[in-house]
DNA sequence: TGTTGCGCTGCATGCGAATGCAGGTAGTAT
DNA sequence: ATACTACCTGCATTCGCATGCAGCGCAACA
């Protein structure tokens, strides 16, 4: 056991009890709200414990309480400026509403079973998922008392806790507005064909093109990120019948085959292409890109995230929930000259 | 006690000893590296908790070893590209140190007080600052055992842990780069006077300024935000004196900047006015800005910071360190149009 | 065969706080 | 003054795991 007297030494509630005269319990009760003890015994427990500099231990209290306090949060860590915007506004309500956040970092989906074994071992409360997640794996936490929200992403599979963007009306409003500024041709800079979101947009995309009668003339698949946003533009426009707009399944390859276009290809954006994106990054409104994209609502979809999660923590009964938000259009310079 | 039938019921060491017919210490033991167990003792035990799905509780490990395995991290929440890539690289390097990340985001000064005691109650074992923190707000951690390494910054009334990137030759070279453009005006896009960067910036700016005979005409603060650039440029040029060329003391507000330069202000960059930044975030390369700037070596600098918390956790008498890298100019076409 | 020693294993305890229960005190009503 | 209630307080136990210590068995050696 560490020294008592050096000022290293961390006082335990034992400590405060001994110094104010009282038992461990009223001190205990003392920091816990709700309690009923009695403002006498209450100021000579705070004033022992300000003087010992004591502060309930949370661990401690944790491993009794069956309660850490602590959401666990998958992310990827990519240069794709959506998660960290996510991540923030994620943990910040979380704070808010009294937990802590666990980060955890997923760069590829193998690295995900040690990761929820963390989780486990961590015992966290919940778990905010912007970031793969398999049903399996989703059953896995849960089979475990964990819940989990999936942010802007669902399971395909079985039902599951989640909040989603729709953007299938954003889309359509959008391709509507590509028709109307007279395009005829587009293609599409896509994301992973492995992720959701991705499918989801491009699945919208084609729909709406069809019934504006516009021609998607070329698919090509980036990675979702700026650097992937050029080689896909030069393999667009290296195919037979260009496109005169490119819709990109996110802002970030947008940004990229916008900076491709300006820059490497000597375009006019949008004159001699429209290029869309999706999500509604800061960057997005940076006037150097003025991009026409989709804005996510990332505020209120934590929000939600968040309070979804917090009601579960409290009520492991709650049943699956899916909380779907639409998004707004944004028409910038880069689809428009107007 | 909830019901140990129930598949939501979480196993405990005691159930695998009692599953594997030995005590409870040796299922300790079989989780713990070095620990001698015998190889037959260690397969039961394997094979038990495989099939209770048993796996160590952290938290009550944690309260036991007086070790948590969580590193808090302090950093704040802007829009300032930087945190998230500095955020995701310590992150990751911790996680290869076997330490878990306990993000905290520190929006104002206000906060840190809370945050510290949550850290405190957390039973951190280091934090890593990338945010503001006060000397005595340092002391006070240390005084409670928690050794904290402040990332990209570093304290002026006590030694500290640190990790800086000393841009201050990077800055020379920079000057005398702008200097051989035929510049002879500068004016200073500055961040909050509060921030330590900042300072260290802008007074390496102002000696290489006078070493290269530069006037420095205007020195106007933003806080380090994109939408803070424009209007800073807009102040420094309707003053009397136009600088020929604006250094921003990070890369977000040079953005800004050029951004307002070009859409807004109709001005051509570099030719009319060339501008540089001073962090090379990832997004200072993308075309659109191209931006000339002093790059840091984050992921070095994450190395850095990592290893030496993580020495510190074992060996909690180490002395002070302050890690000091170097920075790469990278010149851009915002300065050059060569 | 007896002895020494090493390597495992189990017992018992501790980490720090929360809480059911019993006992105690004061205040109120009769 | 007595009885009853309501409110506090303390005792003892619990959460799940790690570890010092003692005991045990087995192997090697004389």
């Amino acid at each position: 056991m560490r020294d008592k007297k050096s000022n290293k030494y961390r006082a335990t509630s034992y400590d405060v009890a001994k110094l104010a005269g009282v038992s461990q319990s009223t001190v205990s009760r003392c920091f816990k709200s709700g309690a009923s003890i009695s403002g006498k015994l209450r100021d000579k427990v705070e004033n022992a414990a300000r003087e010992l500099n004591y502060m309930p231990n949370a661990i401690a209290r944790s491993l009794i309480l069956q309660r850490t306090g602590l959401i666990g949060i998958l992310i990827s860590p990519s240069i794709n400026f959506y998660y960290p915007e996510a991540l923030f506004e994620v943990t910040e309500r979380l704070k808010a509403l009294n937990y802590r956040t666990l980060l955890f970092t997923v760069r590829q989906r193998e690295d995900l079973p040690e990761l929820l074994e963390q989780l486990w071992q961590y015992q966290v409360d919940g778990v905010v998922s912007a970031s793969f997640l398999e049903a399996d794996q989703y059953e896995w936490l849960v089979d475990r008392n964990i819940p989990v929200v999936m942010f802007n992403r669902f399971l395909e599979e079985r039902s599951s806790n989640s909040v989603w963007c729709d953007t299938d009306n954003n889309i359509a409003e959008l391709v509507g507005h590509l028709a109307q500024q007279g395009h005829r041709r587009l293609a599409l800079l896509a994301g992973p064909p492995t992720s959701m979101v991705n499918l989801a947009r491009m699945h919208s995309i084609k729909q709406a093109a069809e019934t504006h009668n516009l021609q998607i003339v070329n698919t090509v698949h980036g990675n979702f990120l700026h650097e992937s946003g050029g080689p896909a533009l030069q393999e667009i426009l290296g195919s037979n019948t260009r496109p005169t707009a490119i819709m990109a399944t996110n802002d970030m390859m947008a940004l990229g085959a916008i900076d491709e276009a300006r820059h490497v290809l000597n375009l006019g954006i949008p004159n001699d292409l429209a290029i869309t994106g999706i999500d509604g990054i800061n960057a997005a409104r940076f006037s150097s890109y003025n991009l026409t994209t989709i804005r996510q609502p990332i505020g209120r979809m934590a929000d939600a995230a968040t309070s979804m999660l917090a009601d579960r923590v409290e009520n492991p009964t709650l049943s699956d929930e899916k909380r779907i938000f639409t998004g707004a259009l944004i028409i910038g310079s880069s689809s428009t000259s107007a």
